[in-house]
DNA sequence: CAGTATTAGTTATGAACTATAATCATTATA
DNA sequence: TATAATGATTATAGTTCATAACTAATACTG
């Protein structure tokens, strides 16, 4: 606090108080500002969930994909969750090594791998999804289902505009 | 982002054609997933908006609190973005090594700095606001103003959750 | 068909961002 | 006065993200 408040009753002092008195409004117009916040909140939470499964949100989001699009190569996951190719190597070694996907070459082009689940793989990838579900009835829990919809549509328009 | 060059033989192979065919409805139902991809196109859109500036996103956003909270102090403005403090302090040098921002000793606690924008930071915090709101208002273009709205609504209602 | 270009995956590497422990000076507390 | 706590800093390490260069295989062009 930059007014030092008379010495008064020691102990009350104005704390943090973890809501902060800071002016933000000129922020806050934007959606960006919110949408950063309101992710951190979501991932956060996210990252502690799926940490006992040996996950991170990267090759959760990956795992996934694979079970859902056997036989996916790997410059096709990339594209499709933004990942740069040689970053995409390391969360598959990543996923391989725990013997939760295979490569395995494609006949007709031996340059590329084809991706899929294991059956534990598939298993592991079940629980991260009913661990991420609870994660985000608890975050959401104060969004109607038409709010939540809105929410998703609006998002949605946002990266496809971009 | 490779786009083959069209030529007439083009149609024997099935190209990636830029909107993927892969499958990721389970992942759709989340909104963590949705907002992480609609961020991305609002954080790159802005960072190169405000790379002419000499701005990244994080700067931006400390210069423009101290902008909004003349004498605020390092670690209140670090808890207000949720940035560390030891992070905090090479971003402030930065916006101080250009000129944009004084750090005074405070008085009547002389361990603390407070923070005030130059007459250039000001200058230069409008102008990115300024650069802000033109790339909100591109990228949002196809949100109606009660979506948007609704939009801010709820992921502010999801901030204050977590 | 030969030679070149392109593509899939990989390796190496560095930049940027984030997080933690330790330190110094100052202030608060017991 | 001695001890604890605070604001800022330094050093450092982990994590994420991006780029260039390489290999092997395939596609393209003359």
């Amino acid at each position: 606090m930059s007014n030092s408040s008379p010495t008064a009753a020691a102990a009350t002092r104005i704390e943090p108080s973890s809501d902060s008195h800071v002016r933000d409004a000129s922020l806050r117009q934007f959606a960006g500002y919110h949408m950063k916040r309101a992710y951190n909140v979501l991932r956060s939470d996210l990252t502690k969930c799926l940490e006992p499964l040996g996950l991170r949100i990267t090759t959760y989001s990956s795992l996934n994909l694979i079970v859902e699009n056997p036989g996916i190569r790997q410059s096709e996951l990339a594209l499709a969750l933004d990942i740069e190719r040689p970053n995409m190597v390391v969360i598959l070694d990543d996923l391989e090594q725990r013997g939760w996907i295979d490569r395995r070459r494609v006949e007709t082009d031996r340059r590329a791998y084809a991706l899929t689940a294991t059956l534990a793989g598939k298993r592991v990838c079940e629980k991260a999804v009913a661990a991420d579900l609870a994660s985000e009835n608890r975050l959401l829990r104060h969004l109607k289902t038409e709010e939540k919809k809105l929410l998703l549509m609006a998002l949605k328009k946002i990266e496809q505009t971009g």
